[in-house]
DNA sequence: CAGTGGACTTAGTAGTCTCCAG
DNA sequence: CTGGAGACTACTAAGTCCACTG
């Protein structure tokens, strides 16, 4: 069924759906995007017929490049002197300025203890109980800061009779305490950054916990739940029942409409059936859902309108499995995990025109999970009847448990919380080689300007892909198998399809205009002006070319990245990206604000900054559902101000006339002075407003927390509110302070990236 | 030495929670 | 007190990069 379709949906299947999103990005852009992919060869072939294809071409290319250098060669010469010598350049020495200070001595160098399963209680429990006990608010370790705003109303919440004083009271011992908790969670917290790290490789010493929590069994329909076929009930099996409701679930949505989705759900679905049920049920359109769909509805709607008390002891049992699940122990210290909860089976969502749209991402069972964990810790105990795939011991990596997914065959894995040691040092690292490169920057700057004359081809294209990935922080682009993801690319991945050259464009000369689909499917659209050299060169490297074929078709990433490791060890395409939105969240910072400002323009300072590489990075965003509601709302508010300060506005000048009748009236005077503050502080609302609506409007498509949580260097971020004296929490949120603590504890306001 | 897959980062969405204006 | 809007979290897909393999 259908298969064979999908495959030529994966590209040629661009062009005609669109998600809401793409049609989201049209409007601001050209045509460029949606013409139809005029690919010479069936898809499937593609890219190995190419590949082939090209390599043969590429000799007869380079015969021509030659050509074409020879003619050209001195017209690019240019003025700039080129400082070859790039490697050498020593600065790296100065980038390490935040050692590690004090080196602590680590716990871990203490006897470990040894395996404790057999008596009483496992070591992981024995410690989290010994941890909760010397410390009362555990209760909210997860859901800190919710659950601590919470409490203090709660209590409040209690003694009714309390007067409004006492309340105040209240408020304030809640303040005091929070901040006491948050005092002791700061005293609490691992302070990793201060030790010595281990040798390489070796992410810890000892490692324990308790296993992933696996989704509950499915749990057939009551018997007044229907599924029909053809107008008459089926009852079907378990499986096939679990795997109907899953697209029954579905059914509001748009997915369940298209061909694909429809497809690969039924081919999927009739896996699951018996043989009786698979001759039965031959067509989807005979299916129908509805009651299934409706019971869902229900469902829902019971959840949503449940009291306050079922809804607190739901989420006491959640808290439960948090508590128990939700945290191992490394290096003796309790770490939050990031994703302890098995992915529940359901139907495959890809993003964008994902060839493997609706296949049915089935049920995990222990079987399925590797274990990973330190040989002499409590061995986390499969579910009763079960047992695990595997238990490994490897202390190599940083996953405590992993399995294979079914429908793209790919590794999932159960890693720590971001706030974790593991994934902070990463990331402390990570921006260390973008400083690194900062410091180098010009050197391999000049060199690519230099390498975009090379006689070689595969290094002029290198350049210009590397100037592409510096100038327009492009990802690196790695190539993907055909009719498995959805079709999307990265700079080496780029197709001459997906550019477009203009010599003159709106008045600007040698204008690249990019249009392709990225990460996530999510369109790129930009019109550039570039380099004479550049232009020249992407002219060359399109000539004789389908639309279809590879821009630069002698470059990949690997290539790409190890001529970048040459330059500074260490440095990958991707680093381009973090560099480049750090440095600009820095430089903006500077330029858009002011000590003197008042707190609020700060932060739109900020925000601003913190826009500008969201811009740089293309991290879109679809507009909220209500976004043009609540657009007009703040709108017919805004409307309604100004009326009130024109009426405001009359009645001073009424009242002013008045004061000019009966000059001497002092409670005349005394009205016009409150008719004036009313009209200033009906101005200010105005403008407040505004400024409300255009930062609305500016946010519209455009998504903030990507950057700020995987580019920007939070040192950046710290050092400012330092400067500018605006509490950190302005800023960050509580789970992104966690994640930061390393860069708030160690930041002082001299910081520069 | 290309191809593959493992490990880890980066990404947007959907759903839930909180807060504040009316 | 309510509902709307925005903040925050959970989830999981989709990238990058590297080391291993045959």
């Amino acid at each position: 069924m259908g298969g064979e379709k999908n495959v030529g949906q994966a590209r040629g299947g661009k062009a005609k759906a669109k998600t809401p999103r793409q049609r989201l990005s049209d409007k601001e852009g050209g045509s460029g995007g949606d013409a139809p992919r005029k690919s010479t060869k069936p898809n499937k072939e593609r890219t190995k017929a190419t590949a082939k294809s090209q390599r043969v071409e590429k000799v007869k290319v380079q015969k021509k490049v030659k050509a074409f250098k020879m003619e050209s060669v001195e017209s690019f010469d240019d003025d700039v002197r080129f400082n070859l010598a790039v490697k050498e350049e020593p600065e790296d020495g100065d980038f390490v300025p935040e050692k590690r200070g004090k080196k602590r001595k680590r716990p871990e160098d203490e006897p470990m203890e040894g395996p404790s399963c057999s008596s009483a209680t496992p070591t992981l429990n024995r410690k989290l109980k010994e941890k909760d006990e010397a410390d009362p608010r555990t209760e909210n370790n997860t859901k800190e800061g919710i659950k601590k705003e919470k409490k203090p109303k709660k209590e409040e919440a209690e003694h009714p009779v309390t007067t409004k004083k006492k309340s105040k009271e209240e408020i304030e011992a809640a303040k005091a305490l929070k901040i006491k908790k948050r005092e002791e969670e700061e005293q609490q917290r691992w302070r990793w950054w201060e030790e010595d790290k281990y040798e390489d490789g070796v992410k810890w010493k000892f490692l324990e916990h308790r296993g992933p929590f696996f989704p509950p069994e499915y749990q057939h329909l009551p018997d007044n739940v229907n599924f029909y076929y053809n107008g008459k009930v089926v009852k079907l099996g378990l499986a096939a029942e679990e795997v109907a409701l899953f697209f029954a679930q579905m059914l509001d949505h748009e997915y369940t409409t298209k061909d694909v989705f429809r497809n690969n759900f039924f081919k999927d679905w009739r896996k699951e059936m018996t043989l009786e049920e698979r001759v039965l049920i031959s067509d989807l359109n005979k299916c129908d859902f509805r009651e299934l769909h409706t019971m869902h509805k229900e469902k829902v709607e019971a959840r949503k309108a449940m009291s306050k008390e079922e809804k607190l002891v739901m989420k006491e049992a959640n808290q439960k499995i948090v508590e128990e699940y939700g945290f191992c122990i490394l290096d003796h210290h309790r770490e939050r995990i990031g994703n302890f909860k098995i992915e529940p089976p359901g139907l495959f969502r890809g993003r964008g025109e994902h060839p493997k749209q609706g296949m049915l991402k089935k049920r995990i069972q222990p079987e399925d999970v590797i274990i990973n964990c330190e040989k002499k810790s409590c061995i986390p105990e499969p579910p009763a009847g079960h047992h695990w795939k595997e238990v490994r011991h490897d202390n190599t990596v940083t996953w405590l448990a992993s399995w294979t997914e079914n429908v793209q065959g790919s590794c999932k894995y159960v890693m720590l919380n971001p706030s974790s040691k593991l994934k902070g040092e990463k990331d402390w690292e990570k921006y260390e080689v973008a400083r690194r490169l900062k410091s180098c920057v010009n050197g391999i700057r000049q060199q690519y300007q230099q390498d975009i004359k090379s006689k070689q081809m595969e290094i002029r294209q290198r350049a210009v892909a590397l100037y592409f990935i510096d100038k327009l922080a492009l990802r690196a682009g790695n190539e993907k198998e055909e009719g498995e993801t959805a079709d999307t690319v990265g700079c080496c991945s780029l197709r001459v399809e997906h550019i477009t050259l203009h010599d003159l464009l709106e008045d600007k000369e040698c204008v690249v205009e990019f249009d392709f689909l990225g990460k996530d499917c999510i369109r790129y659209y930009n019109k550039v002006p570039v380099t004479k050299r550049v232009f020249k060169n992407l002219k060359l490297f399109m000539k004789n070319k389908e639309p279809g074929d590879d821009l630069f078709d002698r470059l990949n990433t690997c290539l790409l990245n190890k001529h970048l490791s040459s330059l500074l060890p260490g440095l990958t395409a991707k680093v381009f990206r973090t560099f480049n939105a750090s440095i600009t969240l820095q430089e903006q910072l500077q330029q858009l604000s002011n000590m003197t400002d008042k707190p609020a323009e700060k932060l739109l300072s900020y925000n601003r900054a913190n826009r500008a590489v969201a811009v740089l990075c293309n991290h879109q965003r679809v507009p909220p559902k209500t976004f043009d509601q609540s657009m007009a709302n703040l709108q017919s508010k805004i409307d309604g101000r100004r009326e009130q300060l024109a009426l405001a506005k009359s009645e001073l000048k009424l009242a002013k006339k008045e004061v000019k009748a009966h000059s001497s009236d002092s409670k005349l005077q005394a009205v016009v002075e409150r008719k004036k503050k009313a009209v200033q502080r009906c101005e200010e609302q105005l403008m407040k407003m505004e400024v409300q609506a255009t930062n609305r409007e500016e946010n519209k498509q455009i998504a903030l927390g990507t950057s700020k949580l995987n580019y920007l260097d939070p040192r950046i971020s710290v050092a400012w509110c330092k400067n500018m004296e605006v509490p950190l929490d302005k800023i960050y949120n509580k789970s992104q302070r966690d994640k930061f603590a390393w860069a708030v504890d160690m930041t002082g306001a001299d910081f520069l990236f």
